[in-house]
DNA sequence: TCTGCTAAGTGTGTAGACAATCTACTTTTG
DNA sequence: CAAAAGTAGATTGTCTACACACTTAGCAGA
């Protein structure tokens, strides 16, 4: 009952509509950072660059906007999002109430075949070359992200389509950009291993205690990031 | 010159685009029941009855399937949403843990007249007719609802983009379904009361309790809604 | 009765055009 | 010379019309 659902689905074709595929190509190349924070968005290049019309392209564009990767301004445009320091805190708030959520309710609910894969997940992370230079915890996406397999264990459909489908790539983007901080990524293995065990121990209450406090551990360290990129180069950010 | 004003429009606002204001009208549409749950929507017809072009409706259309509202397949079309009972209760556990935090927050910064504020929309709700009548606890969009006015009084704007500016239709949506329940608005009158009471206490332990245990007890009456529901008629929803 | 084909209806994509608006530049004026 | 006003260009928003793709329903044949 519980294997209906699918991730967003890991093949290769343009699943079904022009726009859809779009879609993910502008959606990838913003979340890896080809298009820089904060740059406009041009209707008429975008679509030269892939080759559509404005049409599907407006419509990419607003899912675009959904998944809050870019900001719009009506008869001014679009520009890809660049999250405020508050905002990015304000996120990784929200993800630990609903994370740790996620994670009870998958401490309650996954399946010992689950748990097992998700040990599985971390075994390949530990084995990661990457990970073993210290130099980041760069997380695949989808199945291969522990994050990810909580969420969908807690099989709230929900909160999965929540945190997976929609917040998904705006905090991978993040998640990227972070990701080289020194010894975090060894850090957050030690976390995650000790999240699991409590999983496999059934104890909700403690899986969702060790969540947050996982996710608190990501906030302060991008908190350490912004002070110290502040020092050096204090960026003219408008905030509005 | 003063030819702003075309025939097609006799309303004074249409917030800018047209696209806005046509999402507008189909969204109150669809919380107020004037479109039946689980109808579909016919994009011709649509663009017909609103006097528009198929371009912005279909970016209507798509800013509604980013509220939920609606539910569109490729090629097939799009419906109006129609919740399953389980993914009903998710919501609520989703909003649970959300606006428990937000409540938390709300107790901790907002401000005295904000409180006031608060214990003011309290009142008007007191003297409701509707309300004094047991028949139902109609809320008021926007400022004049409770939860609404805590989401904004936690500070945190993300927070309140998602459940005041994304869910918050689709949860208005069932609110209306379910308001009629015996008994259970002067409970939750008494409910809001307690949690106003410890957010003037600055108690964010407690109030983020008290907003949990009132969101679950609404879940709870629509539990029981569904199971009399179930017992009439057994209403013919083929899960996927 | 079931399978396979056909056709209508609807969603999707394209192209071109015009209107509304913003932005940036130029001109005028103090 | 500087600031304000006006203007021109570019971009977004909207509309029309048509071609194409897909789904679905109806129908024919086994």
């Amino acid at each position: 009952m519980l294997d209906t659902l699918e991730a967003p689905r890991p093949d290769q074709l343009d699943s079904g509509t022009l726009s859809e595929h779009v879609f993910r190509l502008i959606q990838a190349a913003i979340v890896k950072g080809d298009i820089a924070p904060g740059s406009k968005i041009s209707e008429p290049e975008l679509a030269r660059t892939y080759g559509i019309s404005r049409g599907p392209l407006r419509e990419a564009i607003h899912r675009l906007e959904g998944q809050k990767l870019l900001v719009r301004v009506p008869h001014v445009g679009a520009r890809v999002v660049s999250l405020s320091h508050a905002e990015l805190i304000e996120l990784y708030e929200i993800r630990a109430s609903l994370e740790g959520m996620a994670c009870r309710l998958a401490a309650e609910r996954m399946s010992e075949t689950e748990i097992d894969e998700l040990r599985r997940v971390l075994d390949t992370h530990e084995r990661d070359e990457a990970f073993k230079a210290g130099v980041g915890y760069y997380q695949q996406e989808g199945d291969f992200d522990f994050h990810y397999r909580i969420i969908h264990g807690s099989g709230n459909r929900t909160l999965s389509q929540m945190l997976c489908g929609e917040l998904y790539q705006l905090v991978r983007m993040y998640r990227i950009q972070f990701s080289a901080t020194p010894n975090r990524p060894h850090q957050a293995f030690a976390e995650h291993h000790r999240i699991l065990d409590a999983i496999a121990d059934r104890d909700g209450e403690l899986a969702e205690l060790l969540m947050r406090r996982h996710i608190g551990a990501s906030k302060r360290n991008i908190e350490r990031h912004y002070q110290t990129a502040q020092e050096q180069t204090p960026q003219p950010r408008g905030e509005a």
